[in-house]
DNA sequence: CTTTTCACAGTCGCGCGGATGGGA
DNA sequence: TCCCATCCGCGCGACTGTGAAAAG
């Protein structure tokens, strides 16, 4: 099906209209790769359009933002102005971004990027109607759930691998929808761009450009979700997950094309998410442009490699993908190595050129800093990651950590349900944000819907998130019960706007009283960690982990069983159960 | 020299089938 | 004794990063 995408890029209107209907409705994997055939084509004259901050859209999301990182309006993009607006908005007053759910950049309706064949004008700005709230379906409020994930990434220049096979995404792409006409029906999927004209090259510790980056991008670069199309109710009652979006670089692949974006190596890309209004058999409207929808985040933009360029990078993959835990027994050397024995030369202003020190290895002063996106045991807390500026020559840290450390605080979004104590206790969970976002501001929904793509390794309920992630194994996991009674959440939109007064004044009690439930809650949740092996965190090993020294030395430990503010003989039920009570009674 | 490919070992989820225990 | 549900262990497959070899 890829090989005769070549010629995608004359794709005509006319022909992409002869066939309108939903691949993702008809199961037809083909039509899934050619449903946007002009995204194919495309691939490499689509850059990534700059996020322009536009006051005619103020409503579409939720904060203003400057993407600080690397987007780019190529030269020839004529027929993607550059003057595209990728509404932002500014936010209700008070309102401050959240750790967990990163408001996104929405295109503004800017369908003239995305679907040029269907809007017959093909402006970009011809859809950013938008007629007030009252519009079925329309201003969606996308939010990215492991947002603190992808930015501890992204501070290094993420990194994809892609191969023949096809990789998957880590982290994945996770979002929370709100906004939607929840009996109307959407096409949900993620398209994945060129982010800048350059080919890049890892050099000297660091990426840079080199040279143009191949025009000739072939094959698929949409992902639909396996689940579409569906009611809005369905969206948005879930957090939708793409975790089983495969990266490849095999131009030629013939099967599994529905969940496999191509990609060239060395190249950056950016993910975008888009919305798409469809009639109840997943046929779209033909008149309805206005129904679709485009997110951006900028923090989920990554370089496609082929091998891990950045150790930095790979251990990041390491210590946070469920995967990778094989890799994990000697970790802790990244934590406490002299900076000079890393293979990949960091920027003096990697977090992990700062030793431990012991004395503030289990403090809860950080708290509100970096170990919120930490899920490290507790005893490898490094906390200065986010006092040092980051700046590996890519990012820009001003942006970067300007827009991370205005950390919300979560009661904002849901109520009276925990502020900043929500947030910590779910950034302190074994995988940060990976669905910590379907906890915070719809908790109970989270622990009570089982979506119908659960996702195993990457559980979509902080419950099998819990289970899985801790130890426990397959049987108990499915002994769980199945829900708490569920209802229906309120909508984030009208969640911010009703409780933003009550939860603007509770945060600052709840900063407080946040830092002795987590400490708390951590308290179980580190013996939850391990729950087999409890000494691989009473006695860390400290082994040289990368070296173009020679063989591992491996360096004898200290005792920390002492120091350890964790309980180890509480059961990983223990943990689950304090987890559970935690976020249930903040 | 850089980039890609491949085999490998490790972890984990899942499905299968046998063993076990309770109720009819 | 039979039936059913549950538990448990095993094996398979999916998935990960590693490191060497191959390719460009």
């Amino acid at each position: 099906m890829l090989g005769d995408e070549g010629d995608s890029g004359a794709y005509s209107a006319a022909k992409d209209e002869e066939k309108r209907a939903s691949p993702a409705a008809d199961g037809d994997e083909s039509a899934a790769g050619n449903r946007y055939p002009e995204q194919h084509g495309m691939g490499s004259e689509r850059y990534y359009i700059p996020n322009t901050v536009s006051k005619q859209n103020p409503e579409a999301s939720f904060f203003p933002y400057t993407p600080g990182g690397a987007v780019y309006s190529p030269p020839g993009a004529a027929r993607y102005p550059s003057s595209l607006h990728l509404s932002t908005v500014l936010p209700p007053a008070g309102y401050s971004p959240s750790a967990h759910f990163s408001p996104s950049y929405q295109h503004g309706q800017n369908l003239g990027c995305l679907y040029p064949p269907y809007t017959g004008s093909g402006s970009a700005l011809s859809n950013v109607t938008l007629g007030g709230g009252a519009g079925p379906g329309l201003r969606a409020q996308v939010y990215l759930c492991n947002r603190p994930l992808w930015l501890k990434f992204h501070r290094h220049q993420t990194e994809m691998i892609i191969t023949k096979q096809g990789r998957r995404m880590f982290p994945f792409l996770s979002f929370n929808i709100a906004g939607l006409n929840v009996a109307s029906h959407y096409n949900v999927f993620v398209e994945v761009v060129l982010a800048d004209p350059n080919h890049w090259r890892f050099q000297g510790g660091k990426w840079v450009t080199c040279g143009k980056a191949d025009n000739s991008s072939q094959g698929n670069k949409v992902y639909i979700h396996p689940e579409s199309p569906n009611t809005g109710a369905h969206w948005m009652r879930q957090e939708i997950s793409f975790s089983k979006l495969k990266l490849t670089n095999n131009k030629g692949t013939n099967h599994n094309t529905s969940q496999m974006i191509v990609l060239q190596s060395l190249h950056k890309y950016q993910p975008r998410l888009h919305i798409v209004e469809v009639s109840e058999d997943g046929v779209e409207d033909l008149n309805s442009d206005v129904k679709t929808q485009c997110f951006t985040f900028p923090e989920t933009q990554f370089i496609a490699v082929t091998a891990y360029q950045n150790t930095d990078i790979t251990q990041l993959k390491i210590d946070h993908n469920p995967f990778a835990k094989g890799f994990r027994d000697n970790y802790d050397s990244m934590y406490t190595a002299p900076e000079s024995d890393r293979l990949t030369p960091s920027p003096n202003d990697s977090p992990r050129a700062h030793q431990i020190v012991p004395g503030t290895r289990y403090t809860m002063q950080p708290l509100f800093q970096d170990q919120f996106v930490n899920n490290l045991p507790q005893n490898r807390f490094y906390n200065c990651e986010r006092a040092v500026p980051q700046t590996n020559g890519l990012l820009s840290a001003p942006t970067e950590d300007g827009v991370s450390q205005r950390w919300f605080v979560a009661s904002v979004q849901q109520g009276g349900s925990g502020g900043v104590s929500a947030g910590s206790k779910l950034d302190l969970t074994p995988y940060e944000g990976e669905y910590s976002g379907s906890l915070l501001p719809y908790g109970i929904k989270s622990l009570s819907m089982q979506t119908t793509h659960s996702l195993g390794y990457y559980p979509d309920s902080p419950f099998t998130a819990v289970s899985a992630g801790w130890g426990s194994r397959a049987a108990y996991q499915r002994k769980m019960p199945p829900s708490l009674p569920w209802s229906p959440r309120p909508s984030p939109a009208a969640g911010f706007s009703e409780e933003l007064g009550k939860a603007k004044a509770q945060t600052d009690e709840e900063v407080h009283s946040g830092e002795a439930l987590i400490s708390s809650w951590t308290e179980g949740q580190a013996s939850a960690l391990s729950p087999n092996k409890p000494e691989s965190y009473s006695v860390t090993c400290k082994r040289q982990r990368l070296s173009l020294n020679g063989p591992s030395a491996d360096i004898k430990c200290e005792d920390l069983s002492s120091s350890g503010s964790y309980s180890k003989e509480a059961p990983p039920t223990k943990g689950m159960a304090s987890y559970y009570s935690f976020y249930a009674n903040p």
